[in-house]
Parts: structure tokens; sequence; C-alpha cells
DNA sequence: ACCTGAACACCGTTCAAGT
DNA sequence: ACCTGAACACCGTTCAAGT
């Protein structure tokens, strides 16, 4: 699995063909099927399902690199959360931003919500992530407002779950107060 | 879909068989297996794919029958938490219940975090369990420990979400936590 | 090297044929 | 009436055969 910009030695055809099959998935993901079947995949891209295979070993690995994009966006956003001047606006931004780019991109939500990576980069970018919100928790705790016990993959875990809440309702107009009850949630017991 | 105790207007041999089915899918999914295939039911069971389909006219429907003890004695624990003469600890009560009731019993979490229910009976059971939260919701924003939004539904999906998040984790020894992550979250804001 | 697509082992669901 | 199990349309994944 490499990187879905231009990875290095791969002829220009194949980069071709590897970029088409990403843009078909992208198409096919925001569609609003919930799943990405390799068959699908091959079919709308115009290619063997063989050939989907040789990019991308698994389903899993198709929506790692379908979602990195987005989870370095998040990690940048993590790390901005953990240079906000207030501790208590870092952590709630990290937080929303969490959970906004999981209801952006089912395929991040389904990298987030699975906790083994199959490819290299998305297990280094789930380090660096771990590593931010490590930041902003413990900015967040010297600050008093959050518990002291939380960890960065109750973050994950907590923000995945609420992504579940959000969605298992008709509106998606709830993310805000869920955003709320979570943040209210993780400050400390008074 | 009927009860699966005695459904009235049922030969004998029938009922056994009916019996046996839900038995068995009681122990496949009590083995971890996260979902309960039709097909696998019926080679557990020792018949026909088609008398699966007979007494359940889908999986979901299977899923209902086999959830329906757990549904009943949730309402029941609701009720008995509306009536607590305590509203704080009736509020925590129905939470613990629920999320309780969906780590114990899978059927019943895959009830709960579908919207529409299959059989009549699920229907009615959701029917009486939104009334007794609503009970346990009055109460407790009288008393002034919820938030005055907080809907029957919110509660419904703020507990699926919170057993995926114990879930998505190693150990399950997080489920105290998360709930108090929730109950704290669910006070009025200050 | 890279691609194709038939093939395998599974799903849920249906339905003609048996008792 | 009730049951059986082959069959259909799908999944993910593999691999011999082609360019």
């Amino acid at each position: 699995m490499e990187s879905p910009a231009r990875p290095a030695g791969l002829r220009a055809d194949s980069a071709r063909v590897r970029a088409r099959m990403l843009a078909e998935a992208r198409r096919l993901l925001d569609s609003g099927d919930t799943d990405l079947p390799m068959n699908a995949l091959a079919k709308a891209a115009g290619v063997g399902v063989g050939t989907v295979y040789r990019h991308f070993p698994s389903n899993q690995a198709l929506l790692e690199a379908l979602a990195e994009p987005g989870y370095a966006a998040l990690v940048a956003m993590a790390r901005a959360a953990a240079d906000d001047p207030d501790p208590a606006a870092g952590m709630t931004d990290l937080l929303r931003a969490a959970l906004h780019a999981q209801l952006t991109d089912a395929s991040l939500a389904a990298v987030l919500s699975t906790p083994g990576a199959t490819c290299r980069s998305t297990r280094d970018l789930g380090q660096e992530l771990g590593e931010a919100a490590r930041r902003v928790l413990d900015r967040a705790r010297a600050a008093g407002v959050v518990r002291p016990d939380v960890t960065p993959d109750d973050v994950r875990r907590l923000t995945c779950g609420i992504r579940h809440a959000v969605r298992s309702g008709g509106n998606l107009d709830d993310v805000d107060r869920y955003l709320e009850i979570l943040v209210d949630g993780l400050r400390p017991r008074p």
C-alpha cells in the first residue's frame, strides 16, 4: 500500500489506473453506499477485479488508501488544536475535528473505528494523531477541563461512538448537541 | 413474527423446531459470532434454510425474536427506574441498564441500533421503552440533572454509541467510566 | 510487468419439489 | 401444513491465462 498521490516507482499508465480507481471509489463512497465492494469498484473503474487487488490488497487497504488525505488533514487539525492558546478550546476543536472528519468521510470513519491498520502509512498517521491528541489532553488536564483518566484512545473510541449515535438518527442536526454532551462528559467530576 | 415463547396456533412439532432454532441461534450468537447467518443456523439446528425462513422471514426478524426477552427485561428496568424515589439515580439506572443490555446481548444491540422494527411485538416494546424513558427524563429534568433537550431517542442513540465505544477497545472494563462520561455529559450546562 | 475475468467459498433469500 | 435443499444474486478474494 502506497500513498494515493503518485507512489514512487510506478509506471505512468499504472499510476493513471490507480488514480482512476481511487477517484471512482471516492465517488461510490460519497454516493451514499456505506460499503465499497471490490467488484463494484472494478466495474465502475472499467478494470478487472485483479487490478483492484493488485493496487489494494484488501477492501480494508482500499479504505485506508482512500482515507489517507482526510486522515492527514485530521492530524494537522489535531496539531493545531495542541497549539491553541486556550487548552479548553483546543480540546473542543480536537473532538469537533475528529467527529466532523468521520461524518464527512465514510472511509475515515471505517479506518478510525478499526483497531489494526493494514498499511504502514495509516499506522504512522494513527501514531501521529495519538501524539497530538496526547498533547491536547495533557494541556486540557492541566487546565482542569478534562478528567485525569482520559487517554487518546478514549478520544478515538468515544468520537467513533458519537458518530454512530449521530448517524443512527434521521437528521444529522444533532452533531453539535452530541458534541456538547461529549465535551461536558469529559470534564472532571465536581 | 410471533413471541418466541410458545406462539399460539402452532403445532407441537413446529413449536419444538422453532424452540430448537432459537436455542441454537442464541448459542451461536453467544459464541462470539457478531452476525448470525441463516444458512449457518439452519445447519446448526439440523433443518433446511426454508424452515428458518418459515419461522423468521428475515435475518432482522430472527434477531428481533431472539432479542425479545432481553428487550422486555430492559423495559421492566426502565419502568423501575421511572419509579425510583431519586430521579438522578433513576436516570443513571436507565442508562446503565440500556448499556448493559446491549453489551450482554448482541441481538438486542442490533435491534436497538436499527431504526425500524420488523415485527409488531418489537415495535410495541420500543414504544413502551420510549414511554418509560420519557418518564425517567421528565423527572430527571425537573430535578435539574439532565439537559432540557434530551429525548428518549437521544438516550437510545447515545447508549448505542457508547456501546460501540466500549466494544471498539480491547478490554470491556471501560463501561463504568464511559457510563460516567455519558451521565455527566447529559447534565445541564452550568 | 501488468491486466483480465472465471472461479471459489461464502452471504441472504426464494421456491419448486417432496412428506 | 410443513419441511428440504438446490438455486439465484450477491459478497471478498485468488489465480491461471493472456498482453
